[in-house]
Order: structure tokens, then C-alpha cells, then sequence
DNA sequence: TTTATTGCGTTCCATTTGGAACTTGCTTTT
DNA sequence: AAAAGCAAGTTCCAAATGGAACGCAATAAA
């Protein structure tokens, strides 16, 4: 099956993307699961924050997929343990609040981000560097485009079906 | 945030990978959800076997990443459905079974299938003929490394605190 | 043939998840 | 300045999820 997937598949883009997502994420999270009991969207936001220090939970939920409430919980926890400077804001959500990574969180991202790091290298292995780099700035423009195709789907890619109103295109 | 995680990430094949595949999934599934009531990992088997005709749970668990269980039920509430043939062996599970579609699973692929490759060509929107080529010949490369790499973390790519032994790497 | 072994599929159940409604506070309008 | 609109964060709860234990069939070993 493995073999249609790759070599008959009418979207062998996304198909590769999606296998290598998974290939790529499984191990690493549950080995942060098991070494430092932290669900996946825990660790997102610290290593969201890690880049962007003072993102709110609105801008991890943007970035990464998951939906805010889950966000909340994360973050949360994440302060109960003490990764997380305690938000000023009593809890009560009103606009957008501030995190910062506190003094445990960047011991535990500089420990682990690493990890990470030699994972995607070694997901790279097979590449060469100026392979790298050219699917660096194919993946990059394809991001970059994201906003003419990202979000709901058009009506004219859905099957007709569907599309009540043919002869009047207004 | 967005800007960080693309140009500041020590990890930027991978957030582009997740990233690529969360902008895709996320509409068509919950058009899929939307339309038809399948959720993803429904859809998924469909998916799958419309790929790879007689295949099993377990192929389908290899290559999409959803834990067998998930699957079985998928596959069972399917069944009832309509939307795969009735398997001859009583629910009890014994050896590899073989799935298939029935005529209202193939009629629902062909009419969703060219939505999912429409959204995918309008990802590709933004890279010439040449560009993808080149990028399906990596993104191929990659995956067909992915024995070397995939599966459980080596621990010479763990943190130094985890591993004790650190004097006789026997 | 009988006995272990392997591994696919199912079931059980505690945990996680995410949609929806809500609260609160900023921003815009009048 | 008061009212309306909007958006971030939280809470609620029903549903989905996935680890673990189980049952069963095919294969391997004795």
C-alpha cells in the first residue's frame, strides 16, 4: 500500500508531506512524552515561544493548528509546572496575553531543542547540501503562497454536485 | 510568530512540512466532515483503499498513522455505511483481512477525489513545471530514506543527561 | 499432530480533544 | 462618553482517541 501511496497517488504532494510529518513527529513527541510528561501541544507552545518569546495563545494556534481551548489548557499546565513566567492578567481571558518561558522552560527547550534538530538532519541525510537548499526555497515559496490557497476551499474545486447555481455565475 | 518559525527555526524543513500539511488537511477534511458526515480517518481508509484495492487495517495504520483501533472502528461504522463491501469473516478478528469498496465507496472517491488533487494543484500554484518536478524528486528522495531514519530515536541524538553511559559505548 | 509464537483485529476504559457558548476587555462608531 | 462590535481566553460537555489487554488465526517449532 505504501508503494500506491507514494507512486499512484493523484496527490503525491500532500501524501509526502503528510508521511513525512508523521515519520518525523511520532518519535520525537513521545519521547518528550515519556522523558518529560509533556503532551505535544505543551511542548509546541514552549518551543513556539522559544522562537517568538512574548506570542500569545492565539499566535500558537495560528501556527501550529491547535484549537485555543486546547491551547489554554497547555499553557495552563505548563505555569502549574512552572515552564511558564505566571501571567500578570488574573485568569479570566480578556485580550491578548503575553508568555514568557520562564528560567525551567529555557533549561528544558536548550535541552531538548536539539533533539529536534539532529532528527531533521537526519531526515536530510539523503540530500546533498545544494539539494538542501533548493528544497528549502521550493518548500519556502509554496508557504509563501499559502494565502491565495489556504483557508476555505473555493466552490469552483467542489464537485457540481454540489454548486446549485450553474448557469448564473453571479 | 508566523515570521519566527519560518526564518528563525532551527528546524525549518519541519515546521514547513506541518505547517504545508495542517493548511491542506484542515479544509478538505472538514469539507469531507461537513458533506459527507465521514470523519478523517474514514475517509482515510477510503482514501486508501481506492489506492490499493484488498488492502488491510494494518496498511492502512503503516501508512496513514491512525492506531489500529482507531481504524477499526472507522472501518466497522463504514461497513455499516454501505460505503465498503461486507467482509466474509465474522467480526472477531483473526489474520489480515482484506478490504474493499463497494459501488457507493467507489461513486463517493470519484466525486471527492478531484477536489483533493485541485487543492493540491493550488498549492502548487506558485512553482513552475520544472519547480515540482524537482521538488516531487526530493520530497521522493527523502521518503525513500526515511528506513534510515524513521522509527525510534537513537540515543546518540538524545541529550547527554539521559544517557549514563557515557564512557564504554559498547 | 501438538505446542509455542506471532501479529491482526476488537473491546475496554481512562484520557484527551475540540465545538459551542460564555466572559472579558479592547476598538470602533455614533 | 455610551453603545455596539469584535476578538482572546476560558469553561463545559459530548465525542473521539489511543494504550492495554484480549481473542483468534496462521505460521513455526517440537
Amino acid at each position: 500500500m505504501l508503494n500506491a501511496k507514494l507512486w499512484e497517488n493523484p496527490c503525491p504532494f500532500t501524501f509526502r508531506i503528510n508521511y513525512l510529518a508523521l515519520l518525523y513527529n511520532t518519535p520525537l513527541y513521545s519521547w518528550i512524552q515519556d522523558t518529560y510528561g509533556l503532551k505535544r501541544p505543551e511542548y509546541v507552545v514552549l518551543y513556539s515561544l522559544a522562537l517568538a518569546e512574548g506570542g500569545s495563545a492565539r499566535d500558537v494556534s495560528r501556527t501550529s493548528g491547535f484549537p485555543k481551548n486546547t491551547l489554554s489548557r497547555a499553557i495552563k499546565r505548563l505555569e502549574l509546572m512552572g515552564l511558564l513566567e505566571e501571567r500578570a492578567k488574573a485568569p479570566g481571558g480578556g485580550r491578548m496575553q503575553a508568555l514568557h518561558l520562564s528560567e525551567k522552560g529555557w533549561t528544558l527547550i536548550h535541552e531538548t531543542r536539539p533533539t529536534f534538530e539532529a532528527q531533521e538532519e537526519r531526515m536530510l541525510k539523503a540530500l546533498s547540501d545544494g539539494e538542501r537548499q533548493m528544497l528549502f526555497e521550493l518548500m519556502s515559496k509554496v508557504v509563501l503562497g499559502a494565502e491565495d490557497w489556504a483557508g476555505e476551499l473555493p466552490s469552483d474545486i467542489l464537485p457540481d454536485a454540489l454548486n446549485e447555481k450553474k448557469g448564473k455565475p453571479q
